[in-house]
DNA sequence: ACTGATATGCTCACCATGAGCATAAGGAGG
DNA sequence: CCTCCTTATGCTCATGGTGAGCATATCAGT
């Protein structure tokens, strides 16, 4: 059972978020800090915090100005050599955050910025076959011994290769393997070509991020959460963009509304907005109901194309 | 950016693990105490282990002596009021482990001691009908003004009334319904019919041993984690009745061979085990490759029958 | 009116899934 | 040996979901 004891002084516990929001078709994190862009954070405040989830809210309110909404846990970090200093230890619980993009004390940023490789929608990130694959395939080939089939069947896991499909979920696993073999780092150490390489965040927070986007893709597939970055009401184009933007990836869209619409997620109000261009798309509200309905209600995992 | 600061003293971080097998067609997990069970547990030490993860392992090893494979993160409990004194705060990173049974120093029990409503193989558990359902239809009916429709939409959710259809991995939801309604509770307080309530354990350990139930249930879809529980070889049935253990359903067992075997998650050996009693059942083995194959293979989602 | 967009409806082939029938191959008992 | 029971395994069929693509509707501009 778990005993008390001294072995514990010395550990604190912080609480990070990576808050999410949609703007624009691209995939928005909140950012601290001037120089390297970092995750807002809290140190757990034993006298005033009751939950670790209010010790977060509380955090990422002072330090952003923003009131979360939906919040969801992510994974706990306590690897030694976290934190500011070496002589304690820091273990951080880290959460994912969804809202819509408003005014902050802290800095928006795009979320491809610090990993660039994870979007599809436009073409086939170039980085990927031209830098990544053969890093891959060099690392592949000096393994030591029979370490060889490990490594490759990893790689091809990860990052798609050989037959296998590129899994949007497994952003976590990519960053991580990348982070191994030495093409991605941490704790802002600025390297050259920050535009391919994606940009670097402070600690270990990029990975953190990386984490969220995979769990985020993942949950988009069976949970309504795309609603929590979406206003009441909306359009079905603009529901699919959204869904685009976090997949990174494009989407059949006829196939994509028979989806959302005949999955009962959706209903028309009516309404129309105008301002699309073409003809005028129908304004769509989120339906509560749907949770009661089916199973795992979500936007499924519509068949991704790298066409438009 | 995570300031460390004064609050954090006080603040002690444990690892807790449910370590799962199944032994005789019925889910097991390990617990620790004479009295009531308890899950294994150890407090991270700073000096010792450069990983949560090896920490936990380090203090499971110390309090069974087994020796963990399958490792998983499940979640990180925080809340006020946790841990032995009220003075200090103790902060639980729970994980689930999965093993295949061997001699321990802890005691086996039968996960569904403790949570006896989540096991739908024989017949649906009467204490659905006879004491949970009319125990949440008071609970609807006693909402006070406007509640009343979302305490009526969560029932029906997670314990899947009126039209919506059980589902197998939201145990924790259930558990944590029931305990906010006041019918389960923790810590030892024993209930006159723990039959039908169920064996209470302790601290908050119930219920991460219903968060940990759901996690693998949900994982049994998408990941071969089964595998974990059986031996290198073994059979369809074999293969089969683990998964009905954890779902804690029954399936159709042909469409179920369908679904192992034409997904590639298995492959025959040619041996044969004839001591199943019919006809003798060919001895099968998990092809590690399928993982480069599929992007999420499991054993999916076998429609489930509370018939044989 | 014609063009270019976007929105929306509909069809069709294909595959996965749920259900059930039928056959194969052991053992136990007469 | 024959019959029955049990488990293993093969196969069919209807249904619904999914990927792809064609066709039509309705706006803004020119």
């Amino acid at each position: 059972m778990s005993e008390p004891s001294d072995q514990s002084i010395g550990v604190q516990v912080g609480l990070t978020a990576v808050v999410v929001a949609v703007t624009d078709e691209r995939p928005r994190i909140v950012t601290i800090g001037a120089e390297t862009p970092g995750l807002p954070s809290v140190t757990l405040d034993v006298a005033l915090d009751r939950t670790l989830e209010r010790s977060l809210r509380r955090g990422v309110a002072a330090s952003t100005g923003l009131d979360l909404g939906y919040v969801e846990q992510l994974y706990t970090l306590g690897d030694l050599g976290r934190g500011p200093d070496s002589n304690s230890r820091l273990v951080s619980v880290a959460y994912l955050a969804l809202t819509r993009e408003a005014p902050s004390s802290g800095t928006w940023r795009d979320l491809y910025d610090f990993l660039p490789w994870e979007d599809f929608r436009t073409r086939r990130p170039a980085v990927l076959d031209d830098v990544i694959i053969p890093i891959l395939e060099a690392w592949v080939g000096a393994a030591p011994d029979g370490e060889q089939p490990a490594r490759r069947e990893r790689s091809s896991i990860v990052f798609g290769l050989g037959g296998s499909a590129w899994d949007v979920e497994r952003a976590l696993e990519r960053y991580e393997l990348l982070f191994e073999i030495g093409w991605v780092s941490e704790a802002g150490s600025l390297s050259p070509d920050a535009r391919s390489r994606g940009e670097e965040m402070a600690f270990d927070h990029r990975r953190i991020a990386a984490q969220a986007l995979g769990r985020l893709r993942g949950k988009l597939g069976y949970r309504p959460v795309v609603f929590e970055l979406l206003p009441a009401r909306f359009t079905l184009r603009h529901l699919q963009r959204v869904v685009e933007a976090l997949w990174g990836g494009r989407v059949h869209t006829q196939n994509f509304r028979r989806l959302v619409e005949r999955g009962g997620l959706v209903e028309g109000t009516g309404a129309f907005d105008t301002t699309t261009g073409g003809r005028p798309a129908e304004l769509y509200r989120f339906r509560r109901e749907v949770v009661l309905e089916r199973p795992a209600p979500g936007v499924g995992n519509p068949g991704m194309s790298t066409a438009g």
